[in-house]
DNA sequence: CAAGTGCGAGTTTTT
DNA sequence: CTCGCACTTG
């Protein structure tokens, strides 16, 4: 280890923070006293708990700034580390925005896994082991110019291994094989430090597959975004030296959304803090929400522990929603035990009350919203118009937005959609990206295996496994194995003509690559002359067109970078993109995806037990499951700033399936003060019968309806709960538009108003004709779907439901 | 080797 | 229902 990065703009930081220190700090401008004190607590360990919306950011920069400002650490001595690009670079803009020029320097401003790179390509020679490999031990050690896998290249290597030992990928798929590797590394366990109740995962052989991946990584001198992590800690733990530097460097640490730090970025970040101890971490144990995915929320609940004599500071002051919606949102997650607690408070003005509204089904749901979000656009309900921009859905689980696509689709309603597949991770630009891979670094086996046949060459799996006999006899790449098999005429024929087209390809990109050939040029080359783009253009599939588009977007995006090699390493890290926005569009997202971000106008749908909270997380993590649960739904509605929105819907199709559901428990938990209620009577039962709406449901929907639901129990506690008999009390306020109320699906006097040879509607069945009245029972002759008895409730008029535009 | 059929599974997601 | 995968057939 030579340097660190040099810092040219040290003389002139430190005369301009020396000047800005003999002027009131601006950037302390309109902090409050707590945040003021997050600021000026430098030293020792600090653990600033942010609620939503109370300006930790703010804070944050301020207090990086601040170090700068004061000389109490350059620019490049202060270690910076969050969880998404988008907070790093938010952060980077803002203390820029703060500091002028000099912010410039912060090189260990970034996420961890960017700041691991950079440590590890420093170091990867120390990352070694002996590995039997032919017969022969070698001794391998990762090179700092490896490469940093994709997880589709995961899985196949994964696959590979698991064929390789003989188990039935089947019944275990590489998917699960992934998962349980990735869990390990988020808990810093090396093949060797597995606890051997874990070992035996994965059909006894999980540890055994797992150092094989390791092994194999190694050989191809590649790793994982979990080795990112894993390896700096190792290196740390092994060269006393090395983490002593580190420690001594890294003057001061900040950590962004601690709540979600896994024991290995816990880990990490102890070691490099054990000397000094000046870490400061922020975080809201109230918005744990990817513990799924290894996240402690002990971590930031042991803070004080850990930490001996941290000085914890609540920033409680909430400058983001109204007080409806902070009382909605705290008296939800108060659900939850074991919290750190924070009390949120706003200035702001009372502002509108947070709705919630239940819906006959899902398509009706996103029928509303789609109307209201219009009129609210429009500017009815005597507020001022909202922009579409202003506006977002808030889903549970992506496979809820079809509905809203659909819905907005018809009614021409503009929306983008966040968090989809991402651009890097469409097939096409991983394709055209294996291209750059394998002439970048011509050992990189599995770049080569993907694009060796795509456009289709005739190279076929039997070519394939021939190629790859060839490269490991001779103990060379796959490249160099293609070649051979070329030269020994080992693949004859029309394949054997693509293969050596390609190989000789191969080269003379390689070779431009090494002349210093324009790399956007090269790139076109690359794709132009493999034939990809041809193979695109002729596909005459809906999609191709669109594919085409982004290759050129690709390209495009080399623009903003040196080389091809310094956009693989961005690439490989960052793989998100910023679609430029044109008109006004309504924002569709999961709730995990809206963390970190805030709209005036917020709806959230789906409020259903089951759906949300998921049945799954409830089933596989218990009480624990259902607390990540209430901290997604305090993150919902802490999105919004002046109107929140909750809905359900009573009925949803599952699988092609219909399937009754009961309103959320959380709906339960919402304070009836700061709520206004606009289902409909009628909608969910006008009383207390015996007759619940789910099990009526149930009789309705004949047909091997099967509810996920949980059964008795569950039910009875909601409907004996307080929240729920107050919501029935709560009778519909009238205050709603006739063209809202319109859409309010069924009308709670339906049941008696049918007669025999009325035209019925019914959401599942569609039209038909009443021919029977039993108590509260129709039998209906349906045009299309025969006769069913039916719940009058479940019907509505045939007139009524033509009315509806759809 | 490519196109067509059948089967099973099906949260949340960043790096 | 709908997608992706694996296996079968030309």
């Amino acid at each position: 280890m030579n340097d660190f990065d040099d810092s040219d703009a040290f003389e002139s930081a430190s005369l301009s923070s020396r000047a800005m220190a003999a002027r009131p700090a601006p950037y302390m401008d309109g902090l409050n006293p707590a945040q003021l004190l997050a600021v000026n607590t430098l030293d020792g360990p600090v653990l600033m708990l942010a609620g939503a919306g109370t300006g930790k950011t703010r804070a944050l920069t301020a207090r990086i700034a601040h170090l700068m400002a004061s000389g109490q650490a350059r620019p490049n001595e202060i270690l910076a580390v969050t969880f998404t690009n988008k907070a790093a670079r938010e952060m980077r803009e803002r203390v820029g925005g703060m500091m002028g020029q000099v912010a410039e320097g912060m090189p260990w401003l970034g996420t961890f896994h960017s700041v691991c790179v950079k440590l590890l390509r420093r170091h990867a020679e120390l990352v070694g082991r002996k590995i039997p490999v032919n017969g022969e031990v070698r001794d391998l050690h990762l090179k700092s110019n490896f490469t940093i896998l994709d997880t589709d290249d995961q899985l196949r290597l994964l696959k590979q291994l698991i064929i390789a030992t003989g188990i039935d990928e089947k019944k275990w798929p590489p998917r699960m094989l992934a998962g349980i590797i990735d869990h390990w590394k988020n808990r810093a366990w090396t093949p060797d430090k597995v606890p051997a109740h874990e070992a035996e995962a994965f059909n006894g052989k999980g540890v055994v597959l797992y150092r094989e991946y390791q092994d194999r990584l190694l050989t191809l001198n590649a790793v994982d975004f979990g080795d990112l992590l894993l390896h700096v800690i190792g290196i740390f733990q092994a060269h006393d030296d090395i983490l002593a530097k580190y420690r001594a460097w890294f003057k001061y640490i900040l950590v962004d959304e601690y709540q979600d730090t896994n024991v290995a970025q816990y880990m990490w970040l102890r070691l490099l803090a054990g000397g000094h101890r000046n870490i400061c971490c922020v975080g809201d144990d109230d918005q744990s929400i990817y513990g799924w995915r290894g996240a402690e929320v002990g971590n930031i609940l042991r803070f004080e522990k850990d930490f001996e004599g941290a000085e914890i500071i609540r920033l409680e002051q909430n400058y983001r929603s109204t007080p409806h919606i902070l009382a909605a949102a705290s008296a939800v997650i108060a659900g939850n035990q074991g919290r750190l607690g924070k009390t949120l408070w706003t200035e702001a003005e009372e502002g509108e009350k947070v709705c919630l509204i239940g819906h006959w089904d899902g398509d009706e749901e996103a029928r509303w919203i789609g109307e209201d979000a219009e009129s609210l656009a429009r500017g009815t309900r005597g507020l001022d118009p909202f922009s579409l921009d202003d506006m977002a859905i808030l889903l549970r689980a992506s496979h809820q937005m079809r509905a809203f696509e659909d819905r907005f689709l018809t009614i021409g309603l503009p929306y983008r959609v966040i968090g989809g597949p991402r651009f890097y991770e469409r097939l096409e630009i991983r394709d055209a990206m294996a291209y750059f891979r394998v002439v970048v670094s011509p050992d990189d086996d599995l770049a080569f295996e993907r694009v060796v046949n795509t456009p289709k060459r005739g190279l076929g799996d039997k070519a394939q496994q021939t190629i790859q006999v060839m490269a490991r006899t001779n103990g060379v790449s796959l490249l160099e194995g293609a070649r051979l098999c070329v030269l020994s005429k080992t693949i004859g024929g029309k394949g054997g003509k693509a293969l050596d087209e390609l190989v000789k390809g191969f080269d003379r990109w390689r070779s431009e690559l090494l002349d210093g050939r324009d790399h956007i040029h090269l790139a076109e080359e690359i794709l132009d002359e493999s034939g990809y783009t041809t193979f695109w253009q002729n596909e005459k599939t809906p999609e191709a067109p669109g594919r085409l588009e982004n290759l050129k977007e690709l390209v495009k995006a080399l623009e903003g970078f040196e080389n091809l090699q310094g956009f693989l390493e961005h690439v490989s890290l960052i793989m998100d993109n910023e679609q430029s926005q044109s008109e006004p569009m309504i924002t569709l997202m999961t709730l995990h995806g809206a963390k970190g971000l805030e709209f005036p106008v917020v709806y959230l749908p789906g409020w259903e037990d089951g759906l949300f909270p998921s049945q799954r997380s409830m089933d596989e993590s218990g009480v624990k499951g259902l607390e990540e649960e209430r901290r997604l739904a305090y993150v919902g509605i802490t999105r919004a700033e002046e109107i929140c929105t909750i809905s359900f819907a009573a009925n949803r199709r599952v699988y092609g399936q219909w399937q009754s559901a009961l309103p959320s428990r959380f709906i339960d938990e919402l304070p009836a003060e700061h709520v206004e209620v606009l289902t409909p009577p009628g909608l969910y039962g006008g009383g207390f019968g015996t007759n619940t709406m789910a099990e009526a449901q149930h009789d309705a929907m004949s047909g091997g309806v099967e509810s996920d639901m949980p059964a008795k129990a569950a039910k009875a506690d909601v409907y004996n709960s307080p929240g729920w008999r107050r919501l029935q009390s709560n009778t519909a306020r009238p205050t709603m538009q006739p063209s809202e109320a319109r859409n309010l699906t069924i009308d709670a006097n339906a049941v008696s108003a049918f007669a025999v040879d009325d035209r019925v509607f019914h959401t599942k069945f569609g039209y038909g004709a009443v021919i029977a009245i039993e108590g509260d029972k129709l039998e209906v002759t349906f045009d299309k779907a025969g006769t069913k008895k039916i719940v009058g409730r479940f019907l509505m008029g045939a007139d009524q439901a033509g009315d509806v535009p759809f």
